[in-house]
Formats: C-alpha cells, sequence, structure tokens
DNA sequence: GATGAATGAGGTTTCATTCAT
DNA sequence: GATGAATGAAACCTCATTCAT
C-alpha cells in the first residue's frame, strides 16, 4: 500500500515533467499565450490533467522557466568570482541572460506584461534574478566601473525589454542593443 | 443639398474623430487588443460604426496613432537643423520618440508584434520614423560622434522595447534607459 | 411649379429605373439575396433609395421580373397560335420560360423557395404565369396530346425547379431535362 | 478505469446523437443552413459541443444525412435483383430517393446548392448515390427500355430539384413529376 | 490522479433597416 | 425624394475552465 503510494507518485511526476516539456515547446513555437489544449495535446493527457498540476497559466509558466531562472541567478556569484573585473561579470551575465530570454520565444514580453494572469511569473523573475544582478551591479558600482543610478530592477526590465525579438530584429541585435545599453551604464572616464 | 450634405459629413467626421479618441483611451487603458465592442461602447456608438469607419483593427490603430507618427518624423529635421551637434538631436528626438510611445500604452509592444493583424501599423510606422531616424543616425555617425554599425531600424525597435512601461517600469525609466542605450552608442574616443 | 413636380417625379422613375438595372445585375451575378448595399452601390444612389423605392426585397425582386414575367405570359396565345398542335406550343412556351429562368441566377430557386420575404414574387409568378400555362396545357389536354392529370402550378413549379442550375448542371441540362418532363407528360399513344 | 473511460465515451455517443436528432429536426424546419446556436438548443448542449463534434457545418450535415444515403446507394442493386425489368428497378429506386429527399427538407435544395459549406455533402452525395444510379441507368439502357443520353449525375440532380417542396408543391407533386420525367427518359418504341 | 466532454463567455464580422438632414 | 451614417441583432468560431467518472 505504500508503495502503491509512491509508485502512484511516482506517476504522477512524471506526468508532470511530461506536461512541462510539452509546455516549454509549445511556448518556443507559439508563445506564452498558446492554448492549453495544445500542450495537454502535445504532452499526450488530458487538459485537466494539466489544469491540476498548474490550476494558473502563470503557475505553468513559471514552472516551466523556474529551473533556467535558478540556473540564471546561481550564475552571478560564480562569474563574479571567476572574472577579472565586476563588469566582465555583469557582461557575461546579461549576456546569458538575454540568450535565456530570447530562445524562449515570448518570454520577455511576458515579463514586461502586465497582464494579471502573468504576475506570478513575474514575481518569481524578479525575486530570483534582482538579487542576482544587484549583486553584480552593487560590485561594478563599488568598483566605479558603473554608475550608481541604475538599479537592478530597471536594467532587468530593460534588458527583458529589449530581449522582445522577431523577424527584423533578432537574438544578435538583441544582443548588440544590451551591450550598448550596459557600454552607456559605464562610468564615462 | 449640397449643404445638408456636408452638415452630415461633418457630423460623420465627428463620430470618426470620437471613435478616435474612444480608441486612443481604450488602448491607453487595456493596449491595442481591446475588443471591438469596449471602443464602440466608449464611443457611444455601434460596433457597425466603427467597423465602417476603421474596417480593421489596423486601420483604427494606425488612425489613432498617425498624426503623432507623422509629427514624431517632421520632428527630425527641425531639431537637426536647431541643435548644435547632430547627437544633441538625436537625443532630444528619442526624448520625444519615447514620450510619444510611452504615453500610449502599448505602441512599443504593438511596434514589435508580429500580430499579423498589426502589420500595417508596423509598416507605417517603420516606412515613417525609420527613415527620419536614419537622417539623424547618418548625421551622427558623419560627424563621428555615433558608431557607424548601429541601424536606424534596429535603433528604434530597441528604442520601442525599452518603452513598454508598467508600474514598476514608468516612462521616467525608459527614458533613463534609452539615453544609456544611446550613451553606449557613442564613439569613445 | 407644376412643371418642377413633373421634373421631379421623371428624376424619381429615372433613379427607380436605375435601381432595377443595377439590381438585375446583381441578381444574375450574385443570386436574389445579394446585399442591398450592394445594390444600391452599383446603381449610385444610398441604400435608402432603394429603399424608398422597394420597401421589400420581394418587391424589388418582383419589379426587376416583372417586365420579363408578363412577357411571359403574353407569349402563350401568341404560340398557340402560331403553332401547329399545342403541344409544340407548350414545348416552345417551356423553352422561353426555362431560358428566362436561367438567365436570371437564383430565380428558380427563389420560386420555390418558402422564404417568407419571396412571397409576394412567388404570389406574382403564380398570378401570371399559371393562367398562361394552364391555357397551354388545357388545349394540349383538349386535343388529347398531353394527360389530363398534370396541373399547370405543379408543372410550373417542376420547371422551375429543374431550373435551379449551377455549374456541373447548366442550362443546357435544365433544358433536356425539362423537355423529358414534357415527353414523360404525352399521353402514351 | 477502462470501464469509465468506456462509461464516457458511451455519453459522448449519446450526445453525439442528440446533437444529429436535434440537427435533422431543425433542418426539417428551416432548412440546412439554420444557425448552430439554434442545434445546440434544441439539443441542449452548448454550441462549443456541437463544434466539438462537427467542426464544421458541412460535417454536421453529412453526419445527418449519411445513413441514408448510403441506405439510399445499397437499396441500388438489391432492387436490380429483386425487378423484374431495368427500368422498374429505376423507378422504385427513385422513388425511394424522392421520399428520402423529400422528408429531408432543404436536402434538395443543399445537393443542387453553390454554398462553398456544402460542397462536402455535395461531394458524398454525389459520390455515394452518382454510382448507385448509374448502375441502374446502364442496366436501362443495355436493356433498351431506357435513352443512353441521360447521365446519371444529371438525372439525379433533376431528380433533386423536383424534390423542393413547399406548400403548394409536396411529395405527392414530386413524386409524380420525377415519374413523369423517368416516363419521358424512356425509349419510344 | 487522470480524463476529456461539455460549457458558454467573449471576440469578430456582416448587413438589413432606420432616420435626421 | 435622396442620402448614407448609424445601429445593433445575429451569426460565426475559439478557448479557458469545470466536473463527473
Amino acid at each position: 500500500m505504500a508503495e502503491s503510494a509512491g509508485v502512484r507518485r511516482e506517476q504522477a511526476r512524471r506526468t508532470r515533467e511530461g506536461v512541462l516539456e510539452a509546455a516549454a515547446a509549445v511556448f518556443v513555437a507559439q508563445g506564452v499565450q498558446a492554448p492549453v489544449r495544445e500542450i495537454a495535446h502535445r504532452a499526450e493527457v488530458g487538459v485537466g490533467t494539466v489544469y491540476r498540476h498548474f490550476p494558473t497559466r502563470a503557475d505553468l509558466v513559471t514552472a516551466v522557466y523556474r529551473h533556467q531562472i535558478d540556473a540564471c541567478a546561481e550564475l552571478a556569484p560564480r562569474l563574479l568570482a571567476a572574472c577579472d573585473t565586476p563588469s566582465t561579470a555583469l557582461h557575461r551575465w546579461t549576456g546569458a541572460f538575454v540568450d535565456f530570454l530570447v530562445t524562449k520565444h515570448g518570454l520577455g514580453a511576458a515579463l514586461g506584461s502586465e497582464d494579471p494572469g502573468l504576475e506570478n511569473l513575474h514575481a518569481v523573475m524578479v525575486d530570483t534574478l534582482v538579487p542576482a544582478c544587484a549583486e553584480l551591479l552593487g560590485a561594478c558600482v563599488d568598483a566605479g566601473e558603473v554608475r550608481a543610478d541604475v538599479t537592478a530592477y530597471t536594467l532587468m526590465r530593460a534588458v527583458g525589454n529589449l530581449c522582445i525579438t522577431g523577424p527584423d530584429y533578432d537574438q544578435a541585435d538583441a544582443r548588440r542593443m544590451v551591450d550598448l545599453l550596459l557600454t552607456g551604464c559605464r562610468t564615462t572616464s
């Protein structure tokens, strides 16, 4: 009986993972507003199953990107330790952030969206990434490399917005614009 | 008869203006994807009236912003003539552009949207504003004030994206981020 | 003043004729259910004008075909006088009727329709054409050429139905089918 | 689980049947162009349910009549085997076809309609019934009972048209007209 | 836990018809 | 008489979401 419960739990976990994978794929293809049916179909489960695991769309979006958000946050201190200067670390970190956002079709837009259905995701990203960004930014400011009047939150929103790509404004464009923005943040010597 | 026709035409024009005003207000509150019903209701007309004046949503969105888009484009040569340096003109122009975009909630997003219903608006903005921006940018490059590897289109998309505001990222933030971006575009002397 | 009234009346008559012509053309192209706007546009008048002259669609449809309906009815006695046998006259009359119906796209369908908006037209056709057809049919029966158990109304409905054409069942098909039907009505000798 | 799935599937099947019955009834009353809402309401389901089972109107119309169309087609060889002469079989088959068409108000009209929403149904009827009719017709021609210049398709269209009934032209009239048409198709000996 | 059928609100669009000028 | 802008009912179709099994 205890075992059967464990087996069932394991099944549920696998179902959950399957939904997450399907959602990730569908989000890339159609954006985070894709029909739930589409995701359920791709995961080969019923729509009810999606709703059981993720009651709101934001829960699903958040869960889909949580791993990567966490990984992105954890990257900050590692880069700070590994790079010669804080600003190098900041540049590389934003580079990683851009790559993350751009490859998730619609995530940049979701970040900046006021859609109440996405505020949950918004909160997660802010809570997780802003401190990471703030750590890098603070180090840069302390080192006199970056102006002190830029907040981590504002910078992240700006970077997030710059990552809203399209046919005529692609990942490379986004990277260059973010680089220019960071360059503009340098203290003018 | 000629007079009555003129009166009627005048009435129609006022209705049209009313729809435009209502649409502008609704767009600010809900974005450019707001339901047509909402706009019709706010304008105190039937939905059919909205469709009569603006057969597609893009027609409406375009009409709402056309005046300002044109005004913005016309500002470019005037600033170029009035300012001491091209880069000053560029800064002031982007400042005006940001003010325009930010006060029209959702227009920045519309500029970058791939939504087929907005491609018309997209085309108008690109056709009108990119040349204006290119003129300023070219002058800056010729004066050696700005790096030559930034295209007017990409810059406009970036500025447009930076103007997607929200409760925690407002017009002042957008202006500062755009300024930093432009600063980053300067030739490092 | 009397003259100006006459002039005005003449104007109105011409407007009316213009609407009729436009309606006839539109009916051929799109069927009798075509949008009123289409007809008004083609006639280069306002929709209100169409409604003033023809309050209901049936009024318009009826008016459009009235001339031809009358001409068709008047043909019956002339054919009866001119042809050697009544059945020849009947054949030639139905031939003319078929040509009339088939070239008026949708009229055959309108004849058989129960659409309350068309009952007026239905009544006109019945009142005008059934007596004409009955005259021919009666002569045929009297001459022993056609069975006595076919009513003029039923025959007309049948012919009307057979004239509902389409891409794979055209005017020639309709004519042949009507001919076969008439052949079937002959008294078997 | 397997059982509950079976129960659910059974429920769905009943819903589907309910929709079909409702659609059949509404089609009789209002023709095959009746609003989907009407059908949904009569079936006591939501419109979404109708769309789930029958994505397009043609799917619904086709499903409503499919059984009877098939039964009609299958009747042809059986009659051919059972009757003394091919022409008797043809007469009885068209009689059955007429009964089928007339009791399904609007189906005759649908058969001849150019409405793109009905082309599917049109195709089904043509594909299923024309071969059946052709078999009978061919046998009649081979037996020298019917003229060779009538195609199965044209005959079916003609019969379909003759089955467009109304208050003053009912099923009995349709049957008699079809009989006369067939009589007219006989080789004159 | 999983299912997916059913629901129905919500969006779009079309046109017949009215009415003030 | 003529006009055509305005109206709004009505049809379509799509999903997010619920719930009985």
